[in-house]
DNA sequence: GTATATTTGCAATACTGTTGCAAGTATAAA
DNA sequence: TTTATACTTGCAACAGTATTGCAAATATAC
């Protein structure tokens, strides 16, 4: 499973790059920097995280969801990274009681007709609420 | 119109406070505070723009954009600050080529049907693309 | 097994945001 | 208009977040 996507996107298989990848696949949720860092034990230098993030964003095996803070969350879905490509256009909920950052990969971003002369490449869309566990 | 806003929301009137909130209203974007420290010629210490900031955002007169990056935009929109409570229900949209984000205040956030067990409060849509200036 | 290309860890640096405290300013009341 | 009080500002220090260059280490392909 990891190392098929690692071959499948052309990366060489170490160690750093097994373990957050695998994070992603373990974890249903979201993950921001920090929380790899502790998932991991602090066993990766923190370049190194942030390298692998960086690179994992540019193949399209993660993706960035977007967040009022000042804070980068990223997440793997299942779907589009099987697929080899990513669409990116499902809805993210995040839970205010638990904090949580969830893909709905089943809930798809509806479209919204814009004002003339704007030309729309991409949508995203993020709703907060309490999710199924906090509830 | 800066006045009536900072004396609507018992907020004193100060130099700072009036500075950055003329920015908002003459600029149709979003804004992020190293756009702030710019635009007033530093001529506020760091401190003081993050402070107003926060101020404005607690009694509703900017609120929060989500971005992707570490970043945390922000943006005044008329009709809810007018009214002088916020609704926030707007569509954002970023121009990939002026990189601005502008607050589409007639697009209305669709709802959407969520999984079992979430319950939605608040919704945020931002279309990325590009807008009518840069066509 | 070895050569090459890639990745990692370290050090240094820059950016972003927060807190405590003293000095300064705005507001309201006399 | 003047004064007392409350609020706001600026400074200093600090903490967290992210990036870059370079040498050492590792993975890959031959």
């Amino acid at each position: 499973m990891v190392l098929d996507i690692l071959k499948k996107n052309q990366l060489s298989v170490t160690e750093g790059r097994k373990k957050i990848l695998e994070l992603f696949i373990n974890n249903n949720g979201a993950l921001a920097h920090a929380d790899i860092e502790k998932k991991t034990g602090e066993s990766f230098d923190r370049v190194t995280v942030y390298r692998t993030l960086n690179t994992f964003v540019e193949k399209g095996i993660i993706h960035l969801i977007p967040t009022t803070d000042n804070s980068i969350l990223y997440a793997l879905c299942k779907d589009n990274c099987e697929a080899g490509h990513h669409h990116d256009n499902h809805v993210h909920f995040i839970c205010d009681v638990c904090g949580k950052t969830i893909c709905l990969d089943e809930v798809t971003v509806p479209q919204v007709k814009l004002p003339k002369g704007f030309k729309p490449e991409n949508a995203q869309m993020v709703v907060k609420g309490v999710c199924g566990d906090c509830k």
